[in-house]
DNA sequence: CGGTATCCGGGCTGATACTG
DNA sequence: CAGTATCAGCCCGGATACCG
């Protein structure tokens, strides 16, 4: 019987660490406070510029935004727009294609926030 | 037309801030380097000693994964066990019941990571 | 508006040593 | 085994000022 447990939990550390490692992977990208934040405020409203983006993602810095939009550039969530045209100058941010991938990730997330929300409050009273 | 944009824009601030806000609640509990490995583990090996899951899960130190293991305790995602009959101590983590809500988070995560990374493959060739 | 440069303080972390 | 104590370094991130 310790045998049969003992090929069991083998088992187990295979699949585990599969899925760590998957998990690992995505968390590399998207981890942090701010990117998936700014994912899905772009999502949502299309084409925001620097300042607006700023004032909608509240306690953000100018420079934390800044380099967060460089990595999420760089790493082919959000594209960067300036249009030249108008003076002074006007950057839009847009998110792309791949980023809209992350649709299954943020909406599960949303919905256990929701539901860890009321069962906090619960656990107030 | 103007007009109508703003509208549109308005309403969708509102749908982004009950997402955001939703999904802020979600990244307070489980974000962090080590949270959602831990949880994944433990719900994958069953009941682990704190050895065990230090070299489970690669390159975390005993110190942080003693604040993780009671951060994670008093959020209810994991369960301390002493086996005082034995000795030298034994002590053993499980997931409960709750940490179990996560699956969906962790499937979503699990699966993005899995294409994200078949994805970085292939852009490297 | 859309950022960047610099300064600076605190907190997280690894390393190491230690305990019951 | 299952952690804790201490310390030193460093990176992150806020505040502020500044630029085209």
């Amino acid at each position: 019987m310790e045998n049969q447990d003992q090929v069991c939990k083998n088992g187990c550390k295979a699949a585990c660490s599969e899925n760590l490692a998957a998990v690992e992977d995505a968390l590399y990208v998207i981890a942090g406070k701010w990117k998936l934040k700014i994912i899905i405020v772009l999502q949502e409203m299309g084409n925001v510029r620097f300042n607006e983006l700023q004032r909608l993602i509240p306690g953000i810095s100018a420079r934390v935004l800044s380099n967060e939009l460089k990595d999420l550039e760089l790493n082919g969530f959000v594209k960067r727009v300036v249009h030249a045209e108008q003076m002074p100058v006007v950057v839009e941010y847009i998110s792309t294609d791949y980023s809209h991938t992350l649709k299954p990730v943020i909406m599960s997330l949303s919905q256990w926030g929701k539901t860890h929300k009321r069962k906090i409050k619960e656990e107030m009273l």
